[in-house]
RNA sequence: GGAGAGGUGGCAGAGUGGCUUAAUGCGGCGGUCUCGAAAACCGUUUUGCCGGCAACACCGGCAACGAGGGUUCAAAUCCCUCCCUCUCCGCCA
């Protein structure tokens, strides 16, 4: 959410961010609501005043036995108005708030404007995809033929668009969450987190999935709980209405989590194998901030998604998405994808989010300055670090050999009871 | 799922319609005292919004006692709905 005030004296900069996240936005018909609720509203304190004061007077002659009939005769009547106009103000707040929550993050200036992904750019890569002496084949083919992945009873169980890991598949599925939340907390200094996979409206509504995202998530009870999409939301959620302590920051939080997603919408695309499946695994990095620093710590957070493909050894890339492609919340985003030899196309992993004070807005997430009286939003971050199913597919991919075979990576190794291949 | 108790300021804890827009204690902050510290004493101590203002300083106002609604001139206090926490019972990994 974006703060009115900055609206009200920015609201060119406004329109502009909107139209740069393809976003449509009447924000003079909220300048005028704001406006209207306003001058109405110091209508309305004044009554409220006048009918303090009174009522303190009644007190005082009600104690004194003395009668007080013309002044309670006048309070009824303007409690009446005081009523009327308060319906006002309160239905104007109401038309207010509907427009401000559908307000998307503004992009920051380093975010380049356009509107999809091919305006995204390309900022480095790392690792040389290897070159094959045999044609490599797909994760799917790779995984079905050691009987460590198998889509066609998942789809048994459940339905199409999930995974079934068995044997080595699942133990290496373990390893990867092992190994990532280990560097996070071991190399990067995050706290270990273990939240919970359904949460409430206010939660998601804290990290921006809802209004506008709510038809992609699982929910439960009638849209009272949801399937957490990503631990981002849980996470973020654990400072919602709190005001931290400014020696405190930065918090950083690394969490492994299942997450659930419909994918409404996206039948079609990329659903070789499990390059995109309803539920997945995924380790996630999440920072609370001080804003001044956020941009840096930015650019640290995405080094600690990167490490892991280094660790790894899985070649990838790293772009920074343009404003018509990033998130709702965020404004600024890089993606890191993974190369796949299989596919011969990078997948995205990790998706690296600066969102400001935006969701910190959203959720009531503040801190106090040793140095000054008023509080103000942290800044919210967070990173995959990162997705299992496509580094599961990288490593299937990058590490076959041409038997059929996969070597398991060194760093994996004793993650992985000392394998270091996965064979028929 | 059933029965009961309860949700008040950072914490503890008063307060059942108007001398309480919340007592008191603890903690925090500032000060006195001290070589310094402790103790003691004095002061201070929530958040949001609106208006004035160059100002997050200051002044004035409104609101918030789990959330929402109702009664009333007036609600922490009375009524209704919901949420949460605790205790006991049932079920259960």
């Amino acid at each position: 959410m974006l703060d009115m005030h900055f609206i009200r004296e920015n609201s060119e900069a406004v329109k502009k961010g909107c139209r740069a996240k393809n976003t449509q936005t009447d924000i003079d018909h909220l300048l005028v609501l704001d406006e209207e609720k306003r001058s109405l509203l110091v209508q309305v304190e004044e009554k409220k005043h006048e009918r303090n004061s009174a009522s303190k007077e009644i007190g005082v002659l009600k104690r004194e036995g003395k009668d007080a009939g013309d002044i309670l005769d006048k309070m009824k009547k303007l409690s009446d108005e005081i009523k009327e106009a308060d319906e006002i103000v309160v239905s104007r707040g109401k038309e207010i708030y509907e427009i401000m929550i559908r307000i998307p993050n503004l992009p920051h200036e380093s975010t380049p404007v356009g509107k999809d992904a091919s305006f995204n750019k390309e900022i480095m890569s790392w690792g040389e995809k290897r070159t094959f002496d045999f044609k490599p084949k797909p994760h799917d083919e790779i995984g079905e033929n050691l009987d460590i992945l198998d889509i066609k009873r998942a789809s048994k169980i459940t339905g199409s668009g999930y995974a079934l890991f068995k044997g080595a598949g699942a133990l290496l599925e373990r390893a990867l969450i092992n190994l990532m939340i280990d560097v996070h907390v071991e190399d990067h200094g995050f706290k270990e987190i273990a939240p919970p996979f359904i949460v409430n409206r206010k939660s998601m509504f804290g990290t921006g999935q809802i209004p506008k995202m709510e038809e992609d998530m699982y929910d439960l009870e009638d849209k009272k709980f949801f399937l957490i999409p990503t631990a981002e939301v849980p996470v973020t959620n654990i400072h919602r209405d709190e005001i931290l302590q400014e020696d405190k920051l930065p918090v950083r939080y690394v969490a492994y989590t299942p997450c659930f997603r419909r994918e409404a919408g996206s039948y079609g695309k990329d659903t070789s194998g499990i390059t995109r499946v309803h539920q997945f695994d995924k380790v996630e990095l999440v920072k609370f901030v001080k804003p001044e620093d956020s941009y840096k710590e930015h650019e640290e957070l995405l080094k600690c998604s990167e490490k892991i493909l280094k660790i790894l050894k899985l070649p990838y890339r790293v772009l920074l998405l343009a404003s018509g492609d990033i998130s709702f919340a965020a404004a600024k985003c890089y993606d890191i994808e993974v190369w796949s030899p299989g596919l011969d196309r990078y997948l995205e992993v990790s998706s690296c989010s600066n969102f400001e004070d935006f969701q910190a807005r959203r959720a009531n997430i503040r801190f106090k300055r040793k140095s000054k009286n008023k509080t103000e939003f942290v800044h919210t971050l967070n990173s995959s670090g990162v997705a299992l199913p496509r580094t599961f597919i990288a490593i299937l991919e990058n590490y076959q050999n041409e038997d059929g075979s996969v070597t398991i990576p060194d760093a994996l190794i004793p993650y992985m009871r000392g394998m270091k291949r996965i064979e028929k």
